[in-house]
DNA sequence: ACCTGAACACCGTTCAAGT
DNA sequence: ACCTGAACACCGTTCAAGT
């Protein structure tokens, strides 16, 4: 009895595929390459085996996954061109601090701090991974590095006199870099223990300084920064998961809800959640994280502007 | 010339010695052993060095991180005794989804959501790492099935008439919720893709059935949900983070100001931070969770109730 | 001075083989 | 039916060796 040649599984074989369909030509850079539904009509198999061949591929550096946009092929022209992100300045060494931060804050936003290897952005450097411990201390470092570069990408301006123009935009100027590096809420540091960080410092300073006119305590200061500190991290942790989900499934949120909407119906049917029920049933009721960021920034203003006015009463 | 026998690096030495105190007996289930304070001391070693001693000898299960009293010796007897957390019950076969499940949920809480592997599991409950895939379909659904679990530990009980003793009621539940098991917030799923989980839905619904007689709208109602519960779990990812480091570092948090004075000191010196400043060298000012909880809980229910007044009105 | 390769002690998960 | 062991493709980091 002789056995049959061993065969390669499912995902590596569409992963040869597409690989093929590259270096062809058919597919050129910046090309989108089937998604993973595609992949499951195309090839007939199950999502998983669809995301675990493009996760093949990303992890050759052959494509990468773009946000809102689908997994495109790698434009290597543009990797290797003058002052790309993580290319070095004229003057500056091969490889520097300011480039293993810069090519690990696009790692972490493309792909999410879990796809974050120091073993990977030194394959980005052309590097070998031990280099970068030459530059930085380690990976726990080097997420604090990021967090910290990424704090002084957007100047925040000047002070508006009025506290509660101030408070808005100081939280809508976090909610905006969560929005350009998700990862950004996880990796934050703790409140309680600040890593000496200039520009987490900066942010706090310039609250306080927005509050200065309220007649508020120096503790309450410290507390209204803290509350709407925290809504902000935890409605930037709660999207950093859903786009994390959306790229590690290939799922858009009406895709999901679709293919969830069995259990779902199971559970309600039940007939123990009666208002969840109602929400779920009057269709136009569809959640935007933006929406609900702008919702709660009013709500915790208000709740601050309730105590100024007992303060100043 | 002839090369040194290789010695074995310190933190493995330190590690042994302990080890042999607790074979000796001189050590004894329930001890402290040295803290990672008293190993620098005791061996002239660098913070780094007593950590990982300490980690080696939690890797081999012979001692455990305890919040609050430090690393003790584990009480072999109490894991062997009948219906410890992990222990089947009468007629429950030896492995089930319960045992992996409660067992996960123990170490996750003793050393952290990163501390947590599917070999770490399996070696806990005595099996094969692939055993527990008869049981879970693998380790992110395992950290699903344990968010589900602890959310149904203690009853939230019955909806007070009052929508705000409601509110408060619940947001204190879902904080009490996460000061037992840290890793909650960081493990909770989305808001957008709820996974379909009875005991999470059921804490949405309770909230919703509170605030059913505010008035407001059913989209209000939902985010206004959905703006407290951000920021209880903003709070207790910090929270999270927070208790990681203290156990990562063995230090607290008045031990790690210290030991970071002089760097916040040097940032501080250049004047660009006069506010925080004023509230640093105001020592009377140390910031406690539990009071930014009830701080901010307080401001957020103000904006509720400030809305519902409009709403009303 | 700077970089590399091999090694160590880990991961999650697949698969074929055992009882 | 249930469990195991070996293997694969990863991790972060140490250390000795190279240029």
């Amino acid at each position: 009895m002789t056995t049959d040649p061993p065969r390669p599984p499912p995902y590596l074989r569409i992963a040869a595929e597409i690989r093929d369909r590259v270096e062809s030509g058919a597919l050129r850079p910046g090309d989108r390459v089937p998604s993973t539904r595609a992949i499951t009509q195309e090839w007939g198999v199950a999502m998983a085996t669809a995301t675990k061949a493009l996760a093949t591929l990303r992890q050759e550096g052959l494509v990468r996954a773009v946000p809102g946009v689908g997994t495109v092929v790698v434009e290597r022209e543009r990797v290797r061109s003058p002052r790309a992100p993580g290319d070095p300045m004229r003057g500056e060494p091969a490889l520097s601090r300011r480039r293993i931060i810069g090519t690990a804050i696009e790692l972490a936003d493309s792909e999410g701090l879990g796809a974050l290897s120091m073993r990977r952005v030194a394959t980005a450097l052309s590097t070998s991974t031990m280099a970068l411990y030459r530059h930085v201390p380690g990976k726990a470092e080097l997420v604090r590095l990021m967090s910290d570069a990424v704090s002084g990408e957007e100047p925040m301006g000047a002070v508006p006199a009025d506290w509660r123009a101030g408070l808005e935009h100081a939280a809508r100027w976090m909610w905006r870099a969560n929005g350009r590096h998700p990862w950004l809420a996880t990796a934050m540091a703790s409140f309680t223990r600040p890593a000496p960080a200039p520009d987490a410092m900066a942010y706090t300073e310039w609250v306080l300084h927005a509050l200065r006119r309220t007649g508020l305590s120096p503790f309450a200061m410290m507390h209204c920064h803290l509350t709407l500190f925290a809504y902000v991290q935890g409605l930037a942790v709660a999207a950093d998961l859903e786009s994390q989900a959306r790229q590690d499934t290939g799922l858009s949120d009406e895709e999901w809800l679709a293919r969830n909407e069995p259990q779902f119906g199971a559970i309600v049917a039940g007939g123990a959640y009666p208002l969840l029920n109602t929400l779920f049933t009057q269709d136009e009721f569809d959640l935007d994280l933006d929406t609900l960021f702008e919702f709660g920034l009013r709500l915790t203003l208000d709740g601050i502007a309730a105590m100024i006015d007992e303060t100043s009463a």
